[in-house]
DNA sequence: CTTGACCTTCCCCGTGGGGGAAGCACCAGA
DNA sequence: TCTGGTGCTTCCCCCACGGGGAAGGTCAAG
């Protein structure tokens, strides 16, 4: 049993490729028990088998190379366990968000007059506002949302200052799997109140900004890009963005799914044509 | 409205990057409406900023460029919402067999002592078979088998065959979402059967083979792997394998998931060591 | 000894870009 | 009109993860 396998026998019992063996010996991954000095003929134990196969069922489930190795390379099973399932857990939300993303490419083909949103102009006020800043994957976006206008408005009240239902999300930088915003969630308020901890206070300009109102159907991801869509497409016949978008919550979140939540708002500036 | 936009105001707009939008230029995907033939400068039209933001949604969810220009090139939009919607069923479909190889990575970690297979010999007899062999993918394994044992179960019962219990499926290749078989479905009788259709009758040599009994829990996927492992190192330590392994159901489907189903069989031909 | 199967290295191919160098092009301000 | 700075061009190399195949050396059985 102590027998060397050539490549080829060692490939067959492994279900890798003489490819994919000799690359894997290259990069260090897996390394022949031998390797005849005169011939270059690479010799594998039996012994290997089991790690091969491992490699093999790893890279069927396209986990990258580098991955493995370290994932191998730990010795407690239960860690390499728990590495392997947060790896995994991280694959499957990648196919949930992906699959938004074509429920929002299926909804411009299928319904392709897609109710239109009107879209209008306001001029918004001076504020001062408290704020938290964070960057935030889209998967914990409503989370943070939450939460933060929860922690703003608790510290206002607790200031004694004068808030409504409104408050609003600046989205600084595009949140998407791929990119963590910065998001910044807004209460604006009345009143004189200190920052503390992560919260800031600052004054916003006054501004024009177009946007539109959706409903609570809309406001979920892929639907609300339409909404992102219709007003950035306005802004641009019209002028041009001053700012990043944000959402604007103006009232309780309400129970019937059609009926207004939130405007998508886009500061901007009319065009000089 | 009509001006052109240099590459990089299209970038902009569209969420791709330079690089990638000179690459969808040379391959054909997105050609700019207009090329400056004296700097080479390349001119997007503002009409292009939908095709090229369908691209760029379609590159987040990792669909190849290939099949981007084909699904574009549809014109009608259900045409193309189906083809998107077969293409995305595909990928669920391929994570849903990726979790099962993740499951199987992570029982031999977790409960590293792995119950042990029982492996027996048995010398089993020449018999008459009704056999259909078919190309399967792994996720219409089940429906396969279980459709096939019917309609030869039926033909020969319709011929007066002598028909028990019994029936197997042989494995001429593996069944993974990546490879299709063959499969060939048994059905061992009795007495005097013509085939038709795509069911054949055979005659199976006897042989030698190595098996592995089974309960109604160890037979599904991924966890019969550990039974197929078992088999095939048996059989590497006292001789070698001399044809496809196989499934052998001998009784009916039990209530029980920890009664006996099914043996993992693999006829083989003892070491001449 | 021959022959075929098996092994070696080497290079090019693919996909979908990123990074950066070298060299023009464009536009605004002085 | 010159001069930046920014933007655009091509070009080449790089990444992962191999597949395909050429050219040539090796092994083992008949």
């Amino acid at each position: 049993m102590t027998e060397h396998l050539t490549i080829g026998a060692f490939a067959r019992r492994t279900g890798l490729s003489l490819k994919a063996l000799r690359r894997y010996d290259e990069s260090g991954l897996l390394v022949p028990d031998a390797v005849d000095e005169r011939t270059g003929y690479r010799y594998y134990s039996p012994a290997q088998v089991n790690r091969a196969r491992q490699i093999s069922l790893l890279r069927r489930v396209e986990m990258p190379l580098a991955q493995i190795a370290d994932l191998l390379a730990t010795s407690d099973p239960v860690a390499a366990s728990e590495t392997l399932l947060g790896w995994w857990a991280e694959q499957e939300r990648l196919l949930t968000h992906r699959r938004g993303t074509v429920d929002y490419l299926l909804d411009q083909w299928r319904r392709a007059p897609e109710e239109p949103f009107q879209v209008e102009v306001r001029s918004a006020p001076e504020r001062t506002l408290a704020t938290i800043t964070s960057r935030v994957l889209q998967a914990d976006l409503v989370a943070t949302l939450v939460e933060n206008v929860h922690r703003l408005r608790e510290h206002l009240t607790a200031s004694e200052a004068v808030v409504t239902e409104e408050w609003w999300a600046i989205y600084h930088g595009v949140v998407s799997p791929d990119s963590d915003g910065p998001l910044e969630v807004c209460v604006p308020f009345e009143g004189l109140v200190p920052p503390v901890g992560r919260i800031a206070i600052r004054i916003e300009e006054g501004r024009t900004e177009a946007y539109a109102p959706i409903s609570a159907a809309q406001c979920s991801y892929p639907r609300i890009l339409h909404a992102y869509d219709a007003v950035t497409d306005w802004v641009r016949r019209h002028g041009e963005p001053t700012g990043p978008p944000r959402e604007v919550y103006r009232v309780p979140w309400p129970e019937d799914p059609t009926a207004y939540v939130a405007d998508i708002a886009l500061p901007y500036r009319e065009a000089p044509w």
